[in-house]
DNA sequence: GCGCGTTTTGAAATCGATTACATACTCCAA
DNA sequence: TTGGAGTATGTAATCGATTTCAAAACGCGC
C-alpha cells in the first residue's frame, strides 16, 4: 500500500535539486527562478510529499497548537464561540487543543506545563477563575504574553481581553422592563466569584437606581447559571406574598431563565402574562424555548473570533501589542417572556 | 527572567552523564546504576528541564495527538463523552484535538490529511456522516486502523466502534409507557439517513408490534434531534382528533422531548396528565427539566472512556486487535413526565 | 592476574524540516 | 576583460530528543 512518506529528501531527489530549494519552494517561492520552482512543484506532486509538522515545528521552535480553556463544555453558551476561535485559527497551521476547566481541573503547574513541554504556543481561556498561582507561574516563565481571555477575565492581571458588554446588557435589560411599565424587578445572580456576576449585578443596580425603581434585597436571588438555579428562584419568588412581589426577573443567563420560566409555570404564574422574564446570552435555544426568551445577545462569535486574532497578534514575529480590554456591543433581542405589566 | 529552558544536554552537562543517560533515567529507569539516576534526577530538578515534545515525537515518529469529531459542540449531549474521552487520554501524553463537522465541515483530503502531515495519531469520531470518500483515502494510506466510532457509526464500513444499545433503549421506553397503560404511542424520530434514528426507529417499531400495540403512519413523526423540532411535533399532536391520539411519545432525543413538553403545554395539554413523554440520552438537563423527564440513559461517560482505550490500544505497539461493535448497557430513569394512563 | 559474562555508560546516527553562509552564475558598466 | 551587484542554488549546521552499537567497568571463578 503506503510504502513510506515522502521526505523532503525524496522531493529533492525527484527534483534534482537541494533540500534548501524545496524547502524555499513552499515557503519564499519568490526566491526561486520559475523553472525551478515548476520542477520542485512538480517532483512535490508526483511523490505525495507533505511537510512533516513535528520536524518543521521543531526546528521552528513553536509547538503549533494554542490551548482553549472552557469552564464547561456542558453548557451550550460556549460552543459559539469555540466556533469563532475554530474559525479564527481555520486558516493559520495553528491545531486547537479544547480543555474542560471544570471537569478535569487544571492539576498544579499543568498550565504553564503545557508551554514548557512545547506543546502549545498560546492561550485563549474562557475561563475567569484560573488560578493566580498558575498565572504568576505563566508570568515567571515570560509566557504571558501569550494568553487572552475572552468572554471572561481576571481581576487585577492585565492580560489581553475580549468581553461583552455587560454592564450595558444589563442596563438594557432593566430599561426594556422598565419601558414596559414594570418597576418591581427582580434579579437572579450569577454563581459567587464569577467576574460576569458582578459587573452584571452592578450594571443592574446602576440602572434600577438611575430610574428610582424601589429595591429590596429580596429581589435579588443568588444563582449560578443553571437552569436548577433558575428553578430555585421560582421557588423563592412564588413564595413572596403575591401583592408585593416582582412582576418582572433580569436572569443573568438564559439557562437560569429556561428554569425559572418552568418552575414559574408549574407553580402557576404565567410567563409573560404574570411576571415577565428576561435572560442573558442569548443561546440557541433561546429562540425555540415557548415562550421565545426576550434576552441580552452577545456575539458569541465575534467574541471567539476576535480573541483568536487576538492571540495570533501575539504570536507572530511583529511587535506585541499592549495589552487591551476590548468591549463588544449586546442588543436587546424582543420576544415573548417580557410583555407589559397588566395594570 | 527565564532565560533558555533547558534541553537535554544542559542536564546531561550538569549530571556529567552523556543525553543518552539522561534519556534513558527518564524513559527506562531500571537500565541506570542507582547513582547515577540519582544524579540524573538532581540535575534535572536543578536546571528545571522539561523534555521537548515536538522533538521527542520527531524522533519517535509520531503525532501525539488524538482527534475527536464532533458533529455539534453545542449540543450538551456531546460534553459528557467528550469528557470520557478526554479523562481516558489524560494520564497518556496525547493531546487530544477537538474539531466540530458540523460547524467546520472537513474539506476534501482533510481528514487523511491530519494523518499525513504528522498532526494525528488516531481519531476518535462521534459522527457517523464522515463521508465514504474520507474513508476510503484513510485506507488507502493504511490509517484506518487508527480510528475508533463511538456513538455513531457508518454502515458499510469496519471500524471498532462503541455503540449504546439503542435498539434496546427505544424497547425500554415503550415497555415502560404499555407498563402504564399506554396503548397509543407515538414516536419522534431523529433526523433522516442517522444511523441512530433508524436504530431506535427499529427498536421501537418492534417492541410496539411485539405488544400487539395499535400503529398509525402520523404517529411517527420526523425530527432532528433538536428543540425546535419538538415543538413542531407538538404542534402536529394538538392537530390531532383528541379522541384519537397518541397518549404518549416516546423522543429519540431528550432535547426533543423537551421542545415537545413546552409545545403541549403552551397548546393546553399536560405532562404527564394529558400526555406522557419519554426521552433518550439522560443529559444533564432532563433531571432539572420541569418536569423532570423520564429517559433512556446512555452511560456517556463510560462510552467515552471506552473509545479512548480501544484507540489506545490501536495506537500502542501490541497487536491490533480485530475491529468490534462494543454494545454498552441503557437504562430506563422513571421520573415525572410519565404517568398511569387516566382511564 | 586473566578471561568471560553482565551491567553501565557514552559516541554518534537519526528523525525531517529550516536557514545561515558560501558559492555559482548572470548581466552590465567601466 | 574585469569587477561588482544581484539573483539563484547548494552545503551543512541546527532544532532536541531517542536509540544503536560499541566500549568501559565490574564481578567472579580459576
Amino acid at each position: 500500500m503506503a510504502p513510506k512518506a515522502a521526505t523532503i529528501q525524496d522531493v529533492a531527489q525527484a527534483a534534482k535539486v537541494s533540500t534548501a530549494t524545496v524547502s524555499r519552494a513552499l515557503s519564499n517561492p519568490d526566491l526561486l527562478s520559475e523553472r525551478t520552482r515548476a520542477q520542485v512543484m512538480e517532483a512535490i506532486k508526483t511523490t505525495g510529499y507533505r511537510v512533516n509538522l513535528a520536524a518543521r515545528n521543531l526546528r521552528m521552535q513553536r509547538a503549533g497548537a494554542v490551548l482553549i480553556l472552557v469552564p464547561n463544555l456542558g453548557k451550550p453558551f460556549y460552543s459559539t464561540i469555540l466556533r469563532g476561535i475554530s474559525d479564527g485559527f481555520a486558516r493559520t497551521d495553528y491545531a486547537v487543543l479544547i480543555s474542560d476547566t471544570e471537569n478535569r481541573p487544571l492539576a498544579d503547574g499543568e498550565l504553564v506545563g503545557n508551554f514548557l513541554d512545547g506543546r502549545i504556543d498560546g492561550i485563549v481561556s474562557l475561563d475567569g477563575g484560573i488560578s493566580p498561582a498558575a498565572l504568576d507561574q505563566c508570568r515567571h516563565h515570560n509566557v504571558d504574553g501569550r494568553i487572552v481571555f475572552a468572554c471572561e477575565w481576571v481581576d487585577g492581571y492585565a492580560f489581553p481581553s475580549i468581553q461583552s458588554d455587560n454592564a450595558e446588557g444589563a442596563r438594557l435589560a432593566i430599561r426594556h422592563l422598565y419601558d414596559l411599565g414594570h418597576r418591581k424587578i427582580a434579579h437572579v445572580t450569577g454563581p459567587r466569584g464569577n467576574v460576569l456576576t458582578e459587573i452584571r449585578r452592578r450594571g443592574m443596580l446602576e440602572e434600577r437606581s438611575r430610574l428610582h425603581l424601589p429595591a429590596r434585597g429580596d429581589w435579588i436571588i443568588r444563582g449560578d447559571f443553571s437552569l436548577k438555579s433558575g428553578h430555585d428562584a421560582a421557588v423563592s419568588i412564588l413564595a413572596m406574598d403575591p401583592e408585593d412581589r416582582p412582576t418582572a426577573v433580569f436572569c443573568a443567563a438564559d439557562m437560569v431563565a429556561f428554569g425559572l420560566i418552568a418552575g414559574l409555570s408549574a407553580g402557576g404564574l404565567e410567563v409573560p402574562g404574570d411576571i415577565s422574564v428576561v435572560g442573558f446570552d442569548d443561546i440557541d435555544m433561546a429562540e425555540s424555548y415557548v415562550p421565545a426568551l426576550t434576552t441580552i445577545r452577545q456575539d458569541r462569535m465575534r467574541l471567539g473570533q476576535t480573541a483568536a486574532a487576538r492571540l495570533l497578534e501575539r504570536l507572530g514575529s511583529g511587535p506585541v501589542p499592549e495589552p487591551q480590554e476590548e468591549l463588544l456591543p449586546v442588543e436587546l433581542i424582543v420576544r415573548d417572556s417580557t410583555a407589559r405589566i397588566a395594570s
